[in-house]
Parts: C-alpha cells; structure tokens; sequence
DNA sequence: CATAGAGGTTCCAGCAACTGGAAGGTCAAG
DNA sequence: CTTGACCTTCCAGTTGCTGGAACCTCTATG
C-alpha cells in the first residue's frame, strides 16, 4: 500500500507519515521503485499514532506508547502512569487557560469598544 | 537602565527582550560602549508586553496592542476586537482540552495499572 | 598595573511537530 | 509522446524563545 492510501486508511497527512518515518516511528519497506511499501501491521501503528496524537500525547509519548502497544509483556501500569501524567498536564492547562479566560471576558466586558480611546483593557495590560 | 536591569523591572528575561529588540518591538537606544539603554518609555512597554504576552496575546497581536497603546486617537473598538478573538480562541482550546480529559479520565479509570498486559487505553488507541 | 569576575555584545543552533515548496523520478492513460 | 498524478529527497519556515560560544567592557581588589 502506497503513502496516499496509507494516508486516506490512517487519516494523517502523507508529509506527516514520512516525518515520523524520519523520526523512526513506522518504517515501511520499500518498493523496487523506491516508493515506500506500507503493510497491514505498519497501518496499525499509523492508526494508533493518529489516535494517540489526538488525544494530545507528545510524540516521544506516543514513541514510548507504540512501544507499549507492541510489547505482549508489557504491564498496564506503564501505560496508565504515562496517561496519568498526560491528565495532570492537560487539567493543569485548562486551569491556567479559564484564568485567563475570567480575566480576559471581564476586560472585554468593561470595554465600551467604540470610536474612543478610553479602554479598561489598554489601562490594565498598561499595568 | 541596562539590560539586566530592565529585566529584573519588567519580569523578563534579558534573552527575551533582546529577541523583542530583534523583532522590533522595542528599541532602547545605545551607550557610547555599545551597551542597551533604557527609557522610561521603553521600560513601560516591556512590562505592556510582559503582561499582554501573560494573557496569552501572541507576539504579533502584542504588536498590534502596542501600538494602540501608544496611539491617542486609536478606537477601544479595535482593542477589544483584539482581545474578543484572543478570548475566542482560549475558550475553543478549553473546550478541545476538557474533552481530551473526559475521555482521558475514563480510560485511566478504567486501566487497573497493574503487571497485567491487558489495558482499556492500549486497546482505545489501538482504535 | 594585572587580573578576576560580573556584566555586556553578537551570532548560531535547537526545541515541537509539522508544513510548504522546489526539483526531479515514475507510471498509467489517451 | 505527452500529460498529469503520483512518488522521491531535501531545505526552509513556522512560534517564541532559550542555550551556548566567542568575545568585549567595566569595576574592584591584590
């Protein structure tokens, strides 16, 4: 299966799957022609990258969770300790993105946003 | 006022404020040993930026506020337009995120974590 | 006066995770 | 035979800094 299909099948974009072939992620075989060869098993890590990426891990994340995903020994610990720390991570931005949220809504609230120059919002990035 | 000082003043980084030189954002002018000097006026626009990049504003939206900052005639409108897709934006990204941890809790609640290789987020990401 | 250390300067490289584009090879259809 | 749609590699750019090397300047001290 060539780069385009496995992209269709995988729904990530072909210049993205030949970046994590570069970054040694899923390395297909190659064809006589040079064109890269992608088998069912090399399909299943794309899908997988394309799933994990989505839910918002780091690629080296997801290097480490492929890694997992293919090791019939691996502990389910391992797994959830990576998941967890992504958690934290991501309830740890959301926090920080409704702070700025609370603060940036009463700005644009007490902004007339008419012709004038007086602007609460001005006034408070101005310190 | 040289650099460090600046730095300590307005809460950044010497390294960032000669990138914002760099960018344009801020000119201080020079000693006769080539060292920065800083104005008073340039000092209240480090910690402008200091505090619009707080908010989240991107460099190039900083610029923009900046120079309403400095323009008398300039119209509350176009700082609020500013700040209103800025509080857009953040409240796309909290919903994105919060969905990412809905799904992300259950998994890691449903992973026993244990030495067994049997795990519900494995066999998610594995579509 | 020599020197050490704490500043300052410039410039180049690298981070994450792609994305765009150029230059060129390959293949099937008309 | 040519057109067009693929494929290939490689280089540069994105955002917003940050680290480091190599070198200059100033001040204090022995």
């Amino acid at each position: 299966m060539n780069i385009s299909d496995a992209s269709r099948d995988s729904g990530l974009p072909a210049k993205t799957i030949r970046y994590y072939e570069d970054i040694g992620l899923v390395k297909p075989g190659r064809l006589e022609n040079g064109y890269r060869d992608y088998s069912d098993d090399d399909l299943h890590k794309l899908r997988f990258l394309q799933r994990s990426r989505g839910l918002g891990f780091s690629v080296e994340d997801c290097r480490v969770l492929l890694s997992l995903y293919e090791d019939r020994n691996r502990a389910s610990a391992d797994v959830k300790q990576i998941a967890k720390t992504h958690l934290v991570e991501i309830e740890r931005k959301i926090a920080e993105l409704q702070s700025l949220q609370k603060t940036l809504s009463h700005l644009v609230d007490a902004c007339q946003g008419d012709h004038r120059p007086h602007c609460p919002i001005i006034n408070d990035l101005a310190g």
